[in-house]
DNA sequence: GACCGCTGGGTTGCATACAAACCTCTGAAC
DNA sequence: GTTCAGAGGTTTGTATGCAACCCAGCGGTC
């Protein structure tokens, strides 16, 4: 088993991604200890990880806050995935490793096996071949420190929730990218990959500024 | 005054970046905590961060050892900065605030009085301007995120002996190109600024792959 | 009524103590 | 000579205790 430490902070991002903690509330100590059944030290060094990846804010002597989200953090976040997915994907295409497009086609699969998105289960298994594609393409990039970025970029609590905010028509716009993409490292054309990933984190943005504005308005409506 | 964790974690990042402690070089808790003065607990605390920002590998259970640099990750660094760099520069340029133009521009002004750079101090102020007009631009771009990104990012330890190495001509153009993009900011050029900074970074790692080529061929020389 | 200083409760910051893991060195077996 | 096992010492990992600090609430003063 790895450190007390790790598993606090591996525990603790989860939480911070899928609203458990929601924005702007307080993290104490003591409680985040008692919960994961350890003592402070290990929680401690858990927050200073998450506070350097923007996860949460330590405040000297206040405690720890899980990150608030402005519009211009959200716009941020999606534009360096922008920037830095697509940097990866040109690395990608020139490594254009098999056994790396294996894993990104079998991901592929899983997530279109998966259609229609009508379920729990469903929206869960595109979520997670999602990220094994993406996984496999930064592995592939051959950029540690690139991928380490993109890997710790904390995302908008929303975010882990954003396939079920895709329409049919979004979803499948998406599988079919991740099938664009791998045609384009399969051909070891970078300039294809790059911009196929552009278009890819500017769709998603798209997708994530439509469902906040919904929700915004239904929050107006209530 | 600040922590005492944020103390050791800016001195160990500085004596990372400027080869105190030289690569590959095993950190151990006892000796750092003794040299700052503090006990273990906040020298764990400030390596877990400096894990994080990839100045040092952590392997549980065994300890902290000095990042190494391989010529792939080097390449790697420089290949970030040219793309995260340019993006702040895009954005620094939409924004183009007068206050941090100013700041720009008293940098400048600072590396060229430093010209020619024949001493110690003049090597030390020229860096220091360079640190600053690239803190100006982070901040300017507004984009906190990638701006925290930059700044962490760790150095290679001879990239602080940087300005060492170039000669009158390089620096000369590096100056020129910092004039340059505080021109394309002004003009609100975010295409321009971009464009520069992205030759900016180049150019300095041409630098840095030179230096590196000489030392080699006098380590074997000797 | 507004502002200031103080005090008490509570939380974080750091030091220390102990437990657990690892590395090395020795010595014996093959 | 090589390899393996084990013991000892060293170093990291975690728990705990105390000091420092922050904040809220309460009186007191202007």
């Amino acid at each position: 088993m790895a450190t007390a430490w790790e598993q606090a902070y591996l525990t603790l991002r989860r939480r911070l991604a899928d609203g458990t903690y929601p924005p702007g509330s307080r993290l104490r100590e003591e409680d985040l200890a008692a919960q994961l059944g350890v003592s402070r030290t290990p929680v401690r060094e858990a927050l200073r990880r998450l506070d350097a990846e923007g996860w949460l804010r330590v405040v000297p002597n206040q405690g720890a806050f899980a990150a608030e989200w402005s519009d211009a953090d959200i716009e941020e976040v999606y534009d360096l995935r922008s920037v830095l997915e697509s940097h990866a994907a040109e690395h990608a295409a020139n490594a254009a490793d098999r056994r790396l497009v294996a894993v990104m086609e079998a991901a592929c699969e899983q997530a279109e096996s998966a259609l229609p998105a009508d379920s729990q289960a469903a929206v869960e298994a595109i979520s997670d071949a999602n990220v094994r594609f993406h996984r496999a393409l930064w592995e592939m990039s051959g950029q540690a420190r690139c991928s380490a970025i993109l890997s710790s970029l904390a995302v908008p609590p929303m975010a882990l929730r954003n396939f079920r905010n895709f329409d049919a028509a979004g979803l499948r716009r998406s599988m079919d990218q991740h099938r664009e993409m791998i045609a384009a490292i399969v051909a070891g054309d970078a300039a294809w990959a790059s911009a196929v990933m552009r278009a890819h984190v500017q769709a998603g943005r798209a997708v994530f500024r439509a469902a906040t504005a919904r929700e915004r308005r239904g929050r107006r409506a209530a």
